[in-house]
DNA sequence: CGGTAGGTGTTACCGCCGGTAACAGTCTTG
DNA sequence: CAAGACTGTTACCGGCGGTAACACCTACCG
């Protein structure tokens, strides 16, 4: 029973890597058949690698969803001041939408990646809740931390969907407005804690 | 050229009444051939009133969020000072997603009801947006507004999704801890504004 | 060397869904 | 009683997700 491992998970970054191609030029609604079309193979092959439909979508999202992850924790972990954090946090997501708003999109307004994006904004909320427990001061797991990282972290999604589509403010502008935002409120909640 | 409007009008809400019915017993993902059974009637009638799929779940979808935005529109505008209606807003939106959460989860998870429900946002934070600007001396469409408005719909409607699945916390627990984070933020930027 | 087993690839199909054309009954109107 | 408009049906189309069945290559083993 010799399972050929190392090659086949290489085989799904290239399969993942045509996904990602014809997602950018086609939009969010994508055919298994124009992918594999894509990839330069067949269906059933997709059908092997990835099950069904969800889960190559939710390997797609994973995928573009982890590295978001991964340099926004960088950015919550930095050093510099809380505020240069939030600064610098914000402005990454807003880069990589302004970078790649295709993704972008594909992943706030594809149905079948939504299962994914929910996980990666659950997770996002869970490292933001560690934060602003220990910023705050409040105990792991309080309601607070709870809600306000899931807030903050809506907010900052919120806005940045208006802005993909929205032509005309640059992302330095927006970035200075939603730290704004974001500061006034961890400042108020910082400055009422006793 | 006779148009029999008034009974076209009083059916569209029949058959919508039936597509409800079905969207709650069957879920979000649901086919124009089962709506159109429940109806008692066949598809072509369905397209006849709606034109195609998209039709049909806008006007569901709009439906609900009308209300639901006739519910916050009342709460924004209604007598008290400017932190009694931020309380009252967020608790009316609390309300609804306590008393319907299938609804909710319908207009939050279903792919096809999506566009309508960016729509409700946008209406929503244009609404919002004026509040801002009025509140806090701005002119109508400055950057500002705009992007608080979308961050505080975002912040608000992250963390009722959020706590439509999350059994534990109160509908009162949560709506004060999100208040107390808008609160801080509006006031600091109230305070900052001069 | 030949046969056989397993992985890789393909074609061709199924069922379902969204959407529509074409036809049949009914009710009004001249 | 015809003519037309409106309401309803059946029966179909194209495309999609998903799969069964078959063809190929390769390697191991008598």
């Amino acid at each position: 029973m010799t399972l050929p491992l190392p090659d086949r998970s290489a085989r799904r970054e290239v399969l993942l890597d045509a996904a990602d191609r014809i997602v950018q030029r086609d939009g969010p609604a994508v055919s298994m058949a124009s992918i594999a079309a894509e990839a330069g193979i067949t269906k059933p092959i997709l059908y092997r690698h990835f099950g069904d439909k969800g889960g190559l979508y939710a390997a797609l999202a994973e995928r573009h969803t982890d590295r978001l992850l991964g340099t926004l924790r960088e950015q919550l972990n930095a050093p510099g001041t809380a505020r240069e954090r939030v600064e610098r946090t914000v402005d990454a997501y807003l880069r990589v939408i302004e970078a790649e708003p295709q993704v972008y999109r594909f992943l706030v307004h594809s149905g079948d990646a939504h299962g994914q994006v929910l996980s990666f904004l659950n997770r996002l909320s869970a490292l933001l809740a560690i934060g602003v427990a220990a910023e705050l001061g409040l105990q792991r797991g309080s309601l607070r931390a709870e809600v306000w990282a899931r807030g903050i972290v809506g907010m900052v999604q919120r806005a940045g969907d208006w802005w993909v589509d929205a032509p005309g403010p640059t992302r330095a502008e927006v970035g200075r407005e939603l730290t704004q935002l974001l500061w006034g409120a961890y400042a108020a909640a910082a400055g009422a804690q006793h």
